[in-house]
DNA sequence: CGCCAGGGGAGCT
DNA sequence: AGCTCCCCTGGC
């Protein structure tokens, strides 16, 4: 069991931000987060965050998971202080970290994203798990389903995932876990890429666009570049930002303002 | 039953 | 860059 006092830092906003589907709230302060093979109980009370895991694996995986060694109080100081929905978006949501995840639960979570809602989202990537996870159990008896690899899915027909309930969608991940387990996409060197560069090797993925390639070097690969403009983001810029959003000020972490902007819009209703 | 939206994408021009 | 069409579920 770790404590920490971690200035900026929100269990409950990350959960909603939209960024990590396999977070869930479990009481009222709890929430539970499964990563790759890993299960994590976290509880927030005041100021205090409570990690349910031994030292070892806070360490060496999940304070690397939450970005808990970047200084997001340097961000939020950045912001214009006459941009006043900006400053708004950041302060509701000024708890919320870009989290490191894996680059192919990434993929397969945002391929299934498309024309779709969270919840939706959630339920889809609970199923693939429950299905071709492999199972998983905790000291106190607690099961869980690890994310299925590319070589679970790779000799899967749509249909098999289909009744995972990815729709459409199902050709997007069987094809991208084919193309990972014959060479053709290749996770390793992607994650060694500039944003540019890895940006393009992910548009090659049949069924990833602009945005969902976006989504994938922000949240795997941590390009603090990159940008994703989904629906929410466009109708916040169309909004307040007529002459485009300012990138240049924020050059190098866009993709940390795109998340309060994207977290206000989703919450704090307009 | 029909309609439509939900964090798009592919394939055109 | 902008357009059309495609696609699957769930809610109304």
């Amino acid at each position: 069991m770790i404590r920490r006092t971690i200035e900026h830092f929100s269990l409950e906003q990350i959960c909603v931000s939209g960024q990590c589907f396999r977070m869930e709230q479990k009481g009222e302060h709890t929430y539970s987060v499964i990563a790759k093979d890993k299960y994590l109980e976290a509880a927030q009370c005041g100021g205090e965050t409570i990690f349910y895991c031994e030292e070892e694996e806070f360490e060496s995986f999940w304070k690397n998971y939450f970005d808990l060694d970047t200084d997001y109080h340097a961000y939020l100081e950045c912001i214009d202080p006459r941009d006043n929905y900006l400053i708004k978006a950041a302060e509701a949501g000024s708890g919320i970290r870009i989290l490191r995840q894996d680059l192919w639960e990434m993929i397969v979570s945002f391929l299934i994203s498309q024309q779709n809602n969270i919840v939706r989202i959630r339920r889809c990537i609970q199923n693939l798990c429950e299905e071709y996870g492999e199972e998983k159990e905790v000291e106190g008896g607690k099961r869980y389903y690890a994310f299925p690899g590319p070589e679970a899915l790779a000799g899967l027909h749509e249909e098999a995932l289909k009744a995972c309930n990815l729709g459409y969608r199902s050709k997007y991940v069987v094809r991208a876990a084919r193309a990972v387990v014959s060479g053709e996409i290749q996770l390793r060197e992607i994650e060694t890429l500039s944003y540019p560069e890895a940006k393009a090797e992910l548009l090659k993925i049949f069924g990833v666009g602009e945005k969902v390639a976006d989504c994938i070097c922000l949240f795997a690969l941590h390009h603090t570049e990159a940008f994703p403009v989904d629906t929410h983001i466009n109708q916040a810029l169309k909004n307040h930002y007529k002459r485009g959003f300012p990138k240049r000020r924020y050059r190098g972490f866009q993709g940390i303002m795109q998340q309060y902007i994207f977290y206000y819009e989703l919450h704090m209703g307009k």
